[in-house]
DNA sequence: TGGAGATACATGCAAACGCATATATCTAAC
DNA sequence: GTTAGATATATGCGTTTGCATGTATCTCCA
């Protein structure tokens, strides 16, 4: 069935280029000089976890080698974003947190990177589509769209992913 | 309106989400032995080019800074898999083409990085959602679907992306 | 024509990355 | 209770990245 992996593949690389292309715009929004793209990805992340994570978990969610990320977490936590402490039900792990200053930090520029993301989304596709990109997205990453599996329901404009 | 800028911010989201999820998929096919699938992007971008194009050019469709895609095909080039010229028409300018090796290469991982992708996206999406899914991204990524500017129809299980 | 500014690519350098592996802890089987 | 193997994170090290900037070429207008 070729047909089916011609399809695939076009999606696959059209997402990719997708991927790129906003990447680019949004990393050129200069309001990325006290925290990278990556960081942030790390602060909103863990802003969105109601109780403190395991690294693994954290990098389930980051496209980084878990030594990276491990360091990249390092850093955070010597600037005083990110609290890092021994999991007390399993001494290999650590336990990671937002700061009130690592959730001020988010805060701040997740509204400034909000509106870059609205702007550019909302320009190229109407709200059906929007919706239809979730929905598949979702099934893509292995969270089927019916599997809100926690809180995440209406906060006010608040939840800018990365 | 704050009900599109959530609309837009969640299906960023997941959009990023899948991104991530696939990427990681994808990494750990055991298929990048000899190219690293940055290299393999670069390849593949230059397979789909029916003539030379200017490192800038490439630069556009590569999440990569321009002096970090300078070297990876400054490397490519050492190892024979890239063919870098002066441009004729601009004495700044270079022109990049896959070398008779370079091409060889990129089939063959292409060939299995495309089944792989097959793979994990028909496992999720049908054909319906696999064609919404380009249309949609190929409007983020400003190509509109009716645009297919050139080649690229219907070869046979050619062509696949990183 | 000539010179200011823009553009294309390359290079120096510090920071960040990935891979391999070390270390510590947990789990389970004996 | 030991011990073998798995899991979670950290560290050493060579490679790659990004930022700032350098060099060469092009463009355009006075």
């Amino acid at each position: 069935m070729p047909g089916q992996t011609n399809l695939a593949n076009d999606a696959w690389e059209a997402l990719l280029s997708a991927h790129a292309v906003l990447m680019k715009q949004f990393a050129g929004e200069d309001i990325w000089a006290d925290v990278s793209m990556r960081e942030y990805d790390v602060l909103y992340t863990l802003s969105k976890c109601p109780e403190p994570i395991r690294l693994s978990e954290l990098n389930r969610h980051v496209l980084l080698s878990q030594p990276a990320l491990s360091r990249l977490v390092d850093r955070l936590a010597e600037r005083g974003l990110v609290e890092r402490r021994p999991d007390p039900a399993d001494g290999r792990g650590v336990r990671l947190a937002l700061t009130e200053d690592g959730r001020a930090v988010q805060r701040q520029i997740g509204r400034q990177h909000a509106r870059g993301v609205a702007r550019a989304m909302t320009a190229e596709l109407h709200p059906g589509e929007l919706r239809q990109l979730e929905t598949i997205c979702l099934k893509l990453a292995g969270q089927p769209a019916g599997a809100h599996s926690k809180s995440h329901e209406n906060h006010e404009t608040e939840d800018i992913p990365a």
